[in-house]
DNA sequence: CATCCATATAAAAGGTTGTTTATATAAATA
DNA sequence: TATTTATATAAACAACCTTTTATATGGATG
């Protein structure tokens, strides 16, 4: 595929909303379903739909549980570079120079995706 | 403004093909709106439109100079982050690995945005 | 094996965005 | 100032994407 489409594809999947904010919860810890249901407050559907969206482009990789599928992000660089792009504009606004991360926990994650103990 | 919401814009701005490519060809020396237009192939309207969404989105900035205007990186780190994408997305495909970058030009890029002497 | 829970899928509606076509602005020059 | 060149803007259309609503799949448990 061409370099400048797939780079399109990756910009296209990070350029919603709902999936950043899916992204952000991820990026803690590994996730069901059902709890980004209940963080995002979307309806279930929908955030089956941008789950897939995220797994299809590389972003997200599941682990099935029983009945459970848990979503992580498949290589945590990839919140680096999210963080990287929210630097470089986080003063395109006067106020608010505040220095969060996109993802607070990205710095001590150990970026080669371990997962942890299994969670109901 | 909601930091999700900034970063939903920038990857939104970035999600378009044709944007991509005016970046990639800008990104080596700043350029009129004839250049690109010469340069991509597309109509002179549709190089305008995609030029103000990079503008008005803190991609690009402008430099006019007679009836000419130039368009330039407004911040040559934005071309280490796309790269930054482009390399963790390098080996999506199986074949094609090779390490092309997004701007072969951003690396001896002095980062502080200088113009060079005026082209017509 | 029937039911329940967790998740996925499909279809439809609505809004957004890229593109084209046509026209306007603005600077330079004769 | 009339004309040419360079760029911007506006309106219209089509295509795409997000969201909702409804339904299906698939594992667990009684």
């Amino acid at each position: 595929m061409d370099d400048l489409k797939k780079l399109q594809l990756i910009f296209q999947t990070l350029s919603d909303y709902n999936r950043l904010g899916i992204i952000r919860f991820i990026c803690e810890r590994e996730s069901s379903v059902g709890e980004i249901v209940k963080a995002t407050k979307l309806s279930q559907p929908l955030v089956s739909h941008h789950l897939r969206v995220l797994k299809e482009n590389g972003i997200l990789e599941t682990k099935r549980n029983g009945p459970f599928i848990f979503y992580y992000i498949r290589d945590k660089r990839i919140l680096d570079a999210i963080n990287l792009f929210q630097e470089l504009f986080k003063n395109s606004d006067i106020k608010d120079r505040t220095s969060s991360k996109f993802c607070s926990g990205w710095i001590i994650s150990n970026h080669n995706n371990k997962t942890k103990e299994d969670r109901q």
